[in-house]
DNA sequence: CGCTCGTTGTGTAGTTTGTACACAACAAGA
DNA sequence: TCTTGTTGTGTACAAACTACACAACGAGCG
């Protein structure tokens, strides 16, 4: 909101900028995941050759981490209203070569992958080489994301309402990494509650698909667990 | 490690310290806790009249942050191999009056409620006033071990191995806050293999408890949840 | 010495939840 | 009209959870 904020740090490599000697400089990267072909996909900027890395930036003086987050993930995307939730601060010393870093990792889920020129979508079980310490952010992104997918409606943030059944499980299937028996899962986010008839179907080269839309767009807790086959 | 390290920064108050002007500074504040008369407990450090605040510090430059968490914990416990987690990174531009920092907080769990000069144990549920947002940190860190516990072995950091299982369930019961039943909870707690026999026996004015040790003493997760009546 | 007291230790029946599994309905396209 | 791939539905079995009662034990007291 000041004038520094848009003078001074660029999207990526805010390590470039100036710093007091032996002062530790604050900064967040955003894991921006989505469903691509079936598969989940995260967003990458390139640093090099062959060498990428999330979207980051500095926090600037007056700006709260949540909206530093939000900041570097729409200078990027357009994600209207999506999911957005701090993962883990990053802080060891050797972690950016250039200078002393502390950066505070977010996981961004979109309803879609946009095509957006200078990102690009890798399968997050067949990511590039990534610069800095972004390996382990990405590992934290998809431990984060598989975790509360059995007990939470987090998979609201990764499809936007008017989903078949179908559409959702392979969402599931996809970050559980197993396949999952159709009439459970049927049975199951049913009795949950967890998405409701949308009373509409969807036309394809099969039998019409009934479409859904989720109960809720918050994230909320189920004391139920999907455990083996959902 | 380096020469400031020991100058600069004292354990509570790292805001005071001169900071670049317009610049972030990074903290840690790590929220210890610990059992007391069956009750989950936290240590705080007074900061002014009747105002409280856990305890913490400035991240030096070569430190890392799980590094500097347990320097600022060992300033005034002295927890040998005590459970330390990450818990959130706190970064609201008004949550300190004086100047701009981001702080890291961490969860502490110690195995028993040092009786320290400069700090006070509270019960976590009825806390103190507390200075800058520590009222979030605190809430942060009592959710995240309430979460674990269901599904973690996290209750070792609570306990030195030489426990009784009504011990452990006093924990339980403490944290998660209902009345767990008795032959339900050690039927569950034996047959995760959380725990095993000791071989010896606590005696007091009652029937003699057999010891039990936890299984393992670094977390690990189990699929099964303790549900509703342990 | 025997009794009381508070705690520890054990098993089972009933209910609920999870798991495995097969077949008909449907529409597009050949 | 037939083939194809997907959607939609119910049931039998197994496993897990829940509720619940009684005996064992040792300390302390009278």
């Amino acid at each position: 909101m000041t004038a520094r904020q848009r003078t001074s740090p660029d999207s990526r490599n805010p390590k470039a900028a100036p710093l007091a000697a032996g002062s530790v400089a604050v900064a967040v990267d955003v894991v921006p995941f989505a469903m691509l072909d079936g598969r989940l996909h995260g967003a990458l900027l390139p640093v090099g050759p062959g060498l990428y890395a999330f979207p980051g930036g500095r926090v600037q003086a007056e700006e709260s981490l949540d909206v530093a987050a939000r900041r570097c993930l729409e200078r990027h995307l357009t994600p209207e209203g999506s999911f957005l939730e701090q993962l883990y601060a990053f802080g060891e010393p050797g972690r950016d070569p250039s200078s002393r870093v502390v950066s505070v990792a977010y996981l961004a889920l979109l309803p879609r992958a946009e095509d957006v020129e200078a990102l690009k979508w890798f399968p997050t079980d067949d990511l590039p080489p990534l610069a800095y310490d972004h390996g382990a952010v990405a590992g934290k992104a998809s431990a984060r994301l598989q975790g509360k997918l059995a007990y939470t409606n987090i998979a609201f943030g990764l499809l936007a309402d008017g989903f078949t059944l179908g559409d959702l499980q392979r969402v599931y299937e996809a970050i559980l990494g197993r396949a999952l028996d159709r009439r459970n899962f049927r049975k199951k986010v049913l009795t949950l509650e967890l998405v409701h008839p949308l009373g509409q179907v969807r036309h394809g080269p099969h039998r019409p698909a009934e479409l859904f839309r989720f109960a809720q767009r918050r994230l909320a807790s189920f004391e139920t667990v999907f455990t083996k086959k959902g």
